[in-house]
DNA sequence: TCGATCATGTAACCGGTTACATGATTGT
DNA sequence: ACAATCATGTAACCGGTTACATGATCGA
């Protein structure tokens, strides 16, 4: 699960860039960061109290009191500090449980045909997110040299489009190495 | 996380292939399955209890009562029917953090270098398994057509490979860019 | 003899999800 | 009127890691 709690510094990523609240700070996650990040408002609101507690935001609510307040959370120059220190230490490995993979490994007990269809559902989920991600690169690939923001957002992209096309490609070998044992499996039992 | 605890069914999937004790379970997951999967003691034993009490495995010790006791664990009948229930049923996607990612999409605070010095980090430790799955897939290759599970598992070796060399592709990618992007300001300031 | 590996397990803790609770505001 | 969205939070629960506890066996 890796040790150190990272909500923190997604938070503190995203104040870094302007105030926002809580519930903002969900939308921004959602939208921004979904293809390499996600996180509930369950870990969201009691983090915002810990970011509090040691200083690296402060609070304010222009409606205090009054029925749905409104809190905005800010960050202070500690917790910038906080923040850039996290960013130039290394990055823990990705350690990812690929449950698909898993299924494979222990998958010749089950129709080749089964096989089939699970990889066949894993390729097109992420082939028909393909072309967003080229949408956004074709959106941020002028802007890279005005803004070094718009620079590492476009990293990001072009990392999820490798990935992404990198799982179409592998699904595509599989699959055509399961029809082949599939294949060969008829020709004997004639 | 995942609603359901998937650490069952990569026992139940381990002991299909024959008994284990809890120890050589652990041992083959580290030694298999490491690229894609892993998990601690702390989980085995309990989980191993919960698929005995679910009759799912049945227990027996050689040398019950002595020290160093040492339980296999046979799955059963009802076992390998939930491993086939699973094993059929589709994949969640892999959600994965990467946190490379975090910190290159709030990296423009800190140094170039800095960010630079992480993608080397990243792109090394994923290039150096490259010649180790390479390894594995010739040695698999010859042995597809003999037995599905070998299919299978160079199914999963391929799959390492595949995403490992995107890994390396991206992370070159992005050095370039970052560079670039240097180099530009370098000229600016002059 | 001494370190590596075999072997089983527990307890404390943490990160994270889901469901629940509550209600206001805004746009159609 | 009504639905969608805005808005904040809590509690129960679960999966998983780490550290701890204990000791046997085996090979150099």
């Amino acid at each position: 699960m890796g040790r150190e709690n990272k909500t923190i510094y997604v938070i503190l990523g995203l104040l870094n860039q302007g105030p926002l609240t809580g519930y903002e700070i969900k939308k921004r996650i959602d939208n921004e960061l979904k293809y390499f990040w996600d996180t509930s408002f369950g870990q969201i609101y009691p983090t915002l109290g810990v970011l509090e507690e040691a200083q690296w935001v402060t609070k304010s609510s222009d409606n205090k009191g009054q029925k749905l307040e409104r809190i905005t959370y800010t960050i202070t120059e500690e917790g910038r500090e906080k923040l850039k220190s996290w960013l130039i230490m290394p990055s823990d490995m990705p350690f990812i449980k690929y449950e698909i993979l898993l299924k494979l490994y222990f998958g010749s007990i089950i129709e080749v045909q089964e096989n089939i269809a699970n990889i066949v559902d894993f390729k097109e989920s992420f082939e028909e997110q393909i072309p967003t991600l080229e949408l956004f690169e074709s959106e941020l690939e002028p802007l890279k040299d005005q803004n070094p923001d718009h620079l590492h957002y476009l990293l990001t992209v072009l990392f999820g489009k490798k990935i992404y096309k990198a799982y179409v490609e592998w699904s595509e070998e599989a699959i055509a190495l399961l029809s082949e044992y599939q294949q060969n499996q008829k020709k004997t039992v004639k």
